[in-house]
DNA sequence: TTATAATTCGGACGTTCGTCCTAATATATT
DNA sequence: AATATATTAGGACGAACGTCCGAATTATAA
């Protein structure tokens, strides 16, 4: 994520500023002035290579789950079986939680924008779809016969997975005594 | 949660526009003015019962959530073993998701908020708290001994049984088309 | 009835914000 | 070198917002 910053185009300077101060300040507290400063750039320059706030958004949630999607597959290829994937992808999940929450609060953030904003709610449920879809195709197809989760479907199975980690980290994220991270999320292992 | 309008004193008339307009627009896009207009309320009334819009937001928060909590508890006491009051847990969320999503858009909006303020964060950690511990007491007493939750401790367990339902429940929210939602929560079912 | 407190009301204040416009500068093309 | 295009820069604009204040009204207590 890190380059430095004279060999990158400003289109990208600004979009890495953003990136790190709406995940650190939240979307509705990061101004559009406070952003281009960060950048070392004018404000105008935003309205130039996005046309507004919104824009710069959508810009910046696409870098975030285009980069996010990869690492997962990247993750779930390492496995053997169904039982191992499973366990590279709660293993992948607890580190981005544990070393990079700023990517959870922006992902959270995002999610409560995408209640109120169609175009936010259509980014984000296709990326819970995608991730769904990996789910489905790496873990889900050797799923031992015997498993009572071989009633449901697929999909249902997918998003209960991602669910239980989606919702079991932002507990974690406002835990203030942090060690209920490492066993609320490993015995989701136990599951499959 | 309806009363008529004439018989509630000035301040829970706010209250209650607040929630109703707070989770239908979101915190963000939700102005004071507005609140008020909804209410039928002069402006500076809400600063004159709750010292600014943070405040007023805190107090709509705990009204839900010791309205929530008591619902649930409810619901909770309704099974006669473990295995029936997972059942009617989970029932109640459904219930709640489909015909009151306002109840959940405004969990989300607030959760998100809670990442950037101690003040929402607390209150929020709280209300995971004191679900856990329900489910805990209700739940968990009576777990069969040859399940493989067994080993994990209860409040891993109940995080992990509310955090699956929050987190598949923003899909549902987010899903155009609903269909996922029954067998998504059911399958829940079958792990415990 | 009078005095004291609580509530209601309208409006103003200053700040912050996203957006837009125009000029200046750099880059590319012919 | 001349022209056109792309980028950078600074600043202004109006709108929307939360907050605050003082006066008017109502309720309460003596």
């Amino acid at each position: 994520m890190n380059q430095n910053c004279e060999t990158m185009s400003q289109k990208d300077r600004i979009l890495l500023a953003a990136y790190d101060y709406i995940s650190n300040e939240g979307y509705a507290n990061a101004s559009l002035r406070e952003i281009a400063a960060k950048a070392g750039v004018v404000l105008s320059q935003l309205n130039y290579y996005f046309k507004n706030k919104e824009g710069l958004l959508i810009e910046v949630i696409q870098l975030m789950i285009d980069k996010y999607l990869l690492e997962v597959e990247e993750r779930l290829k390492r496995g053997a079986n169904a039982k191992e994937r499973v366990s590279y992808f709660i293993k992948y999940f607890q580190e981005m939680l544990s070393e990079n929450p700023k990517l959870f609060r922006l992902l959270y953030d995002f999610s409560s924008m995408a209640l109120w904003s169609d175009v936010f709610g259509k980014q984000l449920s296709n990326l819970f779809e995608k991730l769904s879809i990996l789910v489905e195709k790496y873990i889900l197809i050797d799923i031992p016969e015997d498993s009572f989760l071989k009633n449901e479907s697929p999909n249902a199975i997918a998003r209960i997975l991602f669910g239980t980690m989606f919702g079991t980290a932002i507990q974690v994220l406002l835990d203030p005594k942090e060690e209920r991270l490492p066993e609320s999320l490993t015995a989701i292992e136990a599951i499959f």
